[in-house]
DNA sequence: CTGTCGTACTATGTCTGACGTAGTAAGTGT
DNA sequence: ACACTTACTACGTCAGACATAGTACGACAG
């Protein structure tokens, strides 16, 4: 089974993330466990790259974030998407057809 | 016209040199205008990136070097593909793959 | 009722590839 | 004579990913 490490795909981390939470307010964990489960386990992001991702992303004003208790009791931060992280978002899905022409020209397949 | 750094390419820099060495050795100037061409100015590798990936890249024995004074006379450092250069290439478009498919679960294309 | 597992984080420090800035030097073109 | 292109080297900085470690609380098993 092969793994990527999170390095392969810097500068991605956080438009994984806005993704996730495009529809709904999420936090770390299941964040992370729904990464996993999309992509087969084939990528699993580190906490500590997930959460410092987070709080990047808060400074940067890309999201907002809030306290709340979940239903089992535990205390947990949700993140919401901005309008400014949604708009990020946009320009690094553009960026990426971009990135990816470019490096398949130097790519071969077989 | 959308320029990337490459940043959002890091540790795709090797492969692509190493692409452009596969059937003749090339140099830092002649690699740097053969990525601008072959992307249409889209990626332009700075200087200090290529050639730290040469010596990086000498050092883990992906290359090897040689001095060769050019046709106009001038001195150059010519890098050549080693075995290890050519299956470490492949294993990283098999990656790319990966890579790509695992980033495209969370792009929104329209 | 104790210890392990899963959940949900925070803190701290390191590494590496990319990049900014600068400088050298030799040949070419005007 | 001077600018420009070619062909590099040196040095220092930065940011994102990651390793390691620790905290804390609830559930659940033996």
């Amino acid at each position: 089974m092969i793994q990527i490490s999170s390095d392969v795909i810097r500068g991605y981390n956080d438009t994984m993330i806005l993704y996730l939470l495009w529809d709904a307010p999420s936090y770390g964990y299941e964040i992370s466990k729904r990464i996993s489960e999309m992509t087969d386990e084939m990528y699993n992001i580190k906490e500590t790259t997930l959460y410092s991702a987070f709080k990047r992303m808060e400074k940067e004003g890309l999201v907002t974030s809030f306290y709340q208790s979940a239903e089992n009791g535990k205390r947990r931060t949700y993140y919401q998407i901005t309008d400014s992280g949604r708009s990020y978002y946009r320009s690094k899905c553009d960026e990426w057809q971009v990135t990816k022409d470019v490096v398949e020209h130097f790519i071969r397949e077989e």
